[in-house]
DNA sequence: GCATGTCAAGTTGTG
DNA sequence: CACAACTTGACATGC
């Protein structure tokens, strides 16, 4: 039987849907600090419990397309660490309801070998100096963990922020807060090269001294280079994940803008099956994609790498 | 109905 | 110095 290399490959969908009936509501603080508190909960109640509803159906529509892992989108419970309109599960008229829920997940996750992932947003910074935005982090991350620990998702990525005119002093801080974070945390978090400020080589010290698996995004090293090739970048990576025994994740996109002339940072419709690195073929790791053009741009790459494949078998 | 401005939070780079 | 970009979309409001 010819081996392609892409059975043991996972391809992973970013948290939304482009036209696969899907979707995750939201509410503002302006909104909910207008009304009463138990008018609050209840539209809160209403918002969490469609959103869980709806993770499980995009669990259901990930398993049918193929696609062996999902990013879950921070917001999954809209504003709850919020230090004014902010309420636990049990706060909720469906509080009960939502839990189970999720349970029903974690265990849907499991059964159908669906990898789970988190990536908190821009405000989680673990680098600056700022006291007040290291607690909020924390605390930002704790929220995060526990949903993440409810719904089996085994991976919390973060980039590592600012760099305040000195790398190395950043991660120094990085280091010591990541070293006093709680377990829940801490057995989750991964570390992801960024477009501007940290490559893989920047990170590698840091990751290696922590064991914190290096998400490698192809994309961002090739906007942010760093002397290591994809390939060296690919391995030393790998690295980070086999010293915890978990499989490796990557991240891919292709340039809107293409790699002649325009910004490249920004990410295309679809992936352009040549910005696929040679090296990650039949390698047993989990690839995201990036792509505005979410499901589909993940099931197009899959049908293009294949197609690909049959070619060189001849 | 549909267009539009707004959305908790940080940091960087551009105009 | 102000402002957009970042995984963007979706909500609430006003026409």
């Amino acid at each position: 039987m010819r081996t392609r290399g892409w059975e043991i490959m996972r391809f992973g969908l970013c948290c939304l849907f482009r036209d696969e009936p899907v979707s995750f509501r939201t509410t503002t603080v302006r909104v909910l600090s207008a009304l009463p508190r138990e008018q609050q909960l209840q539209k809160l109640s209403v918002i969490c419990r469609d959103n869980v509803s709806n993770l499980q159906l995009a669990l259901e529509t990930v398993r049918r397309l193929g696609i062996g892992a999902f990013r879950i989108m921070s917001p999954l419970f809209p504003r709850m660490t919020h230090p004014e309109v902010g309420y636990a599960l049990g706060d909720l008229p469906d509080g009960a309801a939502i839990i189970t829920l999720m349970n029903d997940i974690r265990l849907y996750a499991r059964r159908h070998e669906i990898r789970l992932s988190f990536h908190p947003d821009q405000f989680v910074v673990l680098s600056s100096p700022h006291a007040k935005v290291v607690d909020n982090s924390i605390r930002e991350l704790e929220y995060q963990a526990q949903l993440a620990e409810a719904l089996g998702a085994e991976t919390i990525n973060l980039h590592a922020g600012g760099v305040y005119g000195d790398k190395r002093l950043a991660l120094e801080r990085f280091g010591r807060v990541f070293s006093g974070l709680p377990a829940i945390i801490k057995s989750r978090l991964t570390l992801e090269n960024d477009d501007i400020s940290y490559s893989v080589r920047d990170l590698l010290p840091l990751c290696e001294q922590h064991a914190i698996p290096l998400v490698y995004d192809v994309h961002h090293h090739r906007c942010n280079p760093d002397g290591l090739s994809v390939e060296q970048a690919t391995l030393l990576a790998a690295e980070t994940w086999a010293a915890v025994g978990r499989e490796q994740y990557c991240h891919l996109s292709s340039p809107r803008a293409g790699w002649q002339g325009g910004d490249p940072k920004p990410h295309a419709d679809y992936i352009d099956p040549a910005d696929f690195p040679d090296c990650w073929r039949g390698r047993a790791m989990t690839v995201d994609i990036e792509a505005k053009a979410k499901e589909l741009a993940v099931v197009r790459l899959m049908a293009d790498l294949e197609a690909l494949s049959d070619e060189a078998a001849g």
